[in-house]
DNA sequence: CATTTTGTTGCGAAAATTCGCAACAAGAAA
DNA sequence: TTTCTTGTTGCGAATTTTCGCAACAAAATG
């Protein structure tokens, strides 16, 4: 697997939280999954390997591990969530809503967005990951809706 | 109501929808309800006019007034979907994930960003309305997770 | 006016997500 | 080690959201 478990693990545990054998497993099937990965791919996956875990756990795993930074959400084009690793060079998704096509989007874009927020607003924007809706090159022409 | 009903039941009619009772009665809850109005709100409000009425239409109108730009889809501090009017000139969301507290966010804020968007990458981004997730002037302190 | 077409709804079932609580397990303290 | 505290899980129930399909209703057509 190619996310540092080590790392994460210690930064967990700092925390006061536990790294139990669920948690590990669903981390590790996010992270082999790929890049937009739902709820019950991720029950699919780990069930296989232990049974008794339950869709619950999943859930409340997913959410946990995103409060914590390791995960990121990310909102597709039908409106539902997904979730991938939240890197530590954050990347965001421009989604046309005609083609659902996704176009990414370097963090250093959002730099200094980020940072007229935090002037003006006194607001820290969590950027491990955005996706903003639209409508791209191809799409925005014919788009009559 | 505080809605222009003339003038959205022309724009639908338009493209071909029909302005049904269920469509209207809808629409008017959520106007009256406010700003972050959930779909389980909707239900209770128009159900009590109309006992007929079923969550199902509820749910599929919401989605379906989304589409047609008329109402706006707010992701809320939960991870919740409500929704809200959305009127011509848009506003956004900062969303604390500590105290779920919520700042607007006036839409010009956006403009160069979206110009930026627009210019560099021929992408049209939708702004009806955006949320973005962080952390407050009182919360990004303490927050230590 | 009768007919056809098509958009829309209601219903109940299915699926997805959350909740409450008892049982469990990992660290901390004694 | 034993006890105590507290974070975490599993289970099943409750809730939320979606789906399929037959029935309905409103325009369009003849």
């Amino acid at each position: 697997m190619s996310h540092n478990t080590t790392e994460i693990n210690r930064q967990l545990r700092k925390s006061g939280f536990r790294v139990t054998p669920q948690r590990q497993l669903i981390l590790d099937a996010v992270c082999q999954l790929g890049e937009h990965v739902t709820p019950e791919a991720v029950y699919d996956h780990v069930h296989r390997i232990a049974p008794t875990l339950s869709r619950a756990t999943v859930y409340r795993v997913l959410h946990f591990l995103t409060e914590q930074r390791i995960l990121a959400m990310v909102y597709m084009a039908d409106g539902r969530l997904a979730y991938e690793m939240a890197g530590p060079e954050p990347h965001h998704h421009l989604v046309c809503r005609s083609c659902d096509s996704l176009l990414e989007l370097p963090h250093s874009v959002l730099r200094s967005f980020r940072r007229t927020m935090d002037a003006q607003y006194d607001f820290e924007i969590d950027v491990s990951h955005l996706s903003f809706f639209g409508h791209c090159t191809d799409c925005r022409d014919s788009a009559g809706a």
